[in-house]
DNA sequence: ATTTCATTTTGACAATTGTCAAGTGCTGTC
DNA sequence: GACAGCACTTGACAATTGTCAAAATGAAAT
């Protein structure tokens, strides 16, 4: 089941046997059904995650209404990543958009691995690069101030979540009313 | 001049003798004037900067105007974070919003420190992951979809910036027009 | 002090988007 | 098949915000 894993790993930087071993020692495969609470709002995110399978979404509620802020899917790292790095309890949710199977590592684990092989915080160090620069880009297209910019950005280089995922996260993801997504969607034809 | 980005870094996890010569031996101190153009878009960035004094504003151009992705003050890291990391060319500049003085670091001794340094791989990462909560907080913020209530989050946070930068460059910021900002400021006396 | 230039405010109006409400269509269950 | 429940669409109107233009304020330079 981790093979895909730690090949993901491996390909940023090669794993010794020893971290490797702890790899397939700490980590936890889980399986949720559509639909299922990944992690709850309140509470310190104590596991980062692995998606080898299916997709989730991530949301607060603000005045009753949920507010998606991430989709993510199959090799991406999920977790609430305010709460799990600054170790305080945070307002974000996790939901499965579909039956999903995760490999997930608790943080006690995680700083010992980062403490035991120096060499696993390149990896860490790396991957957290990649969603540094992936978050800036999404800030990049939030300011975008006209609806219909952020829509066209969403359909281009997510056009899988178009059919994962239900129209009013998609909204609520975009900063817009499920009404004028659903206006947007129907001029463009 | 550096101690204090060294101090910095040593609040993170103890720097061996070995890698605090590096710092010393590679960093570059480097002084602006306001406005000067510390970095500009179209190629890739070299350099991350240690904020020691000042404070720096960067920006993308969008149909002739200025958008503002972000405002850095002293103790802060900067560079172009998407073509840093990816090593492809971005489209952020970096100005000067007061007179600066920045510590700068080339990729490549950076690359090199990491490299012979294993423990400077946690000082990387725990950075980025501190920018990529921050980031993420960000976005958090931006997906408030009432113009007051971003600017409320900004006076509240960032109380500073609104003496230091020009309210041209906050209102591109929040993602709102001059006029708008200008109206919400009068509107709360 | 006066000029110049940039910054900020204000006004009038238009464009965008949100809200509320009703309607259509689809899916699954009994 | 009939029904309930959800996702999505559409319409009418209101609220928010943008745009353009002009005025007021402030700061730097001569």
């Amino acid at each position: 089941m981790l093979e895909e894993l730690i090949e993901h790993l491996n390909n940023i930087h090669p794993l010794s046997p020893g971290l490797i071993k702890d790899i397939w020692e700490f980590g936890q495969i889980k399986e949720y059904k559509k639909d299922d609470l990944i992690l709850k709002e309140g509470g310190v995110a104590n596991y980062t995650s692995y998606v080898l399978k299916g997709a989730v979404r991530s949301y607060y509620i603000k005045d009753d209404e949920e507010i998606t802020t991430k989709f993510l899917q199959e090799g991406s790292y999920i977790t609430s990543t305010y709460s799990y790095f600054s170790r305080k309890p945070g307002n974000e949710n996790i939901i499965a958009l579909e039956d999903v199977t995760l490999a997930s590592y608790h943080y006690d684990h995680m700083q010992e691995m980062y403490k035991n092989h120096l060499e696993f915080n390149i990896h860490g160090r790396k991957f957290t690069e990649l969603y540094l620069y992936s978050a800036e880009i999404e800030l990049y297209n939030l300011r975008k101030t006209k609806a219909e910019d952020r829509y066209r950005y969403f359909v281009k280089h997510y056009p899988q979540l178009m059919q994962r995922a239900p129209l009013k996260h998609i909204a609520t993801y975009l900063g817009m009313s499920l009404e004028t997504l659903s206006r947007i969607r129907a001029q463009k034809k």
